[in-house]
DNA sequence: AATTAGTAGTTGCGTTTGCAACGAAGAACG
DNA sequence: CGTTCTTCGTTGCAAACGCAACTACTAATT
């Protein structure tokens, strides 16, 4: 059996998955206590908060590609430590929007530095324009994937 | 703030992650009945099995990356569905060799072939240059935080 | 205005997951 | 040999996950 057969599978549908747990985990390691009690699922909505804040919650189900109860239960475990708060939008009450408590703000002050050494570590030696053109197809591959999940719900 | 700070950040270690998960669930769409009852992880043992029969349960620990007891469990499924078995290597008992039945081996006939069009059709239009540096990058983030993570257990 | 359809968020349920503690088998040392 | 150390796999447990059913609210149609 010939192994190029696998090579796109491997190389892209388990390759990204697989390093992207690896680099969940181990920017965890890196905060250690830090982020006691924040996981992989926290951390990506933090990431995301951090970014803008007062995100409506389908925000982040979308963004973070997660289940929308997962997202709500996520968030009842960060606001019931006191890192985020919810709000109804006034103008659509269906709609709750996603706000940073200072509690949250200064966690991004805590964490991001570790996210950001892990990530700079394992590039290292890694061209810019190579780790440019791996975000651009990451990023083609993401947004047809997205389109595509949602047609088909 | 700049939205440059994060920039490493929201492409890599998060783009994996979701795009990595997407695909996933976007192979299990198209197969349809095909795969009644397999998850990711099970596709993901399934596909390095295909690669190559007769692995250690430890070598799809290493390659799925996920916990011992998940790769455990998921075995017991998979086993109990009749589509893998497990042999204790008669040279060293501690180790199981990991075969796949006639039904998995005609799975792959079927699942292949939806893993593959998934892949295509998500780079379609990108050029090969461009998916051979992704993957070369991938590949490297993942031979740097598997070796990372061994050091820290 | 009333009915219908659609969207945002919550909750219950069963499964999957990672962690940690455990047992079994081999390796290394005296 | 016998003891200690390491490695591979299993299991208990609690947390997280996806799915589906539900409520609350808004928009569209008549």
């Amino acid at each position: 059996m010939s192994d190029n057969q696998f090579n796109p599978l491997e190389s892209l549908a388990f390759l990204t998955n697989r390093v992207g747990r690896l680099l969940s985990s181990d920017i965890r390691r890196r905060a250690g206590d830090d982020v006691e009690g924040l996981y992989s699922t926290h951390i990506g909505v933090l990431v995301d908060l951090w970014k803008q804040d007062g995100l409506r919650q389908q925000d982040l189900v979308t963004s973070v590609v997660k289940d929308k109860g997962t997202i709500a239960r996520a968030l009842d475990n960060l606001e019931k430590n006191g890192i985020v708060v919810r709000l109804a939008d006034a103008r659509d009450r269906r709609n709750k929007r996603i706000y940073l408590t200072p509690k949250g703000k200064t966690l991004k002050d805590t964490m991001l530095p570790h996210a950001l050494a892990s990530v700079n570590e394992v590039l290292e030696g890694i061209s810019e324009e190579e780790v440019a053109i791996c975000k651009k197809v990451l990023r083609r591959m993401y947004k047809r994937l997205s389109h595509s999940r949602q047609e088909h719900l």
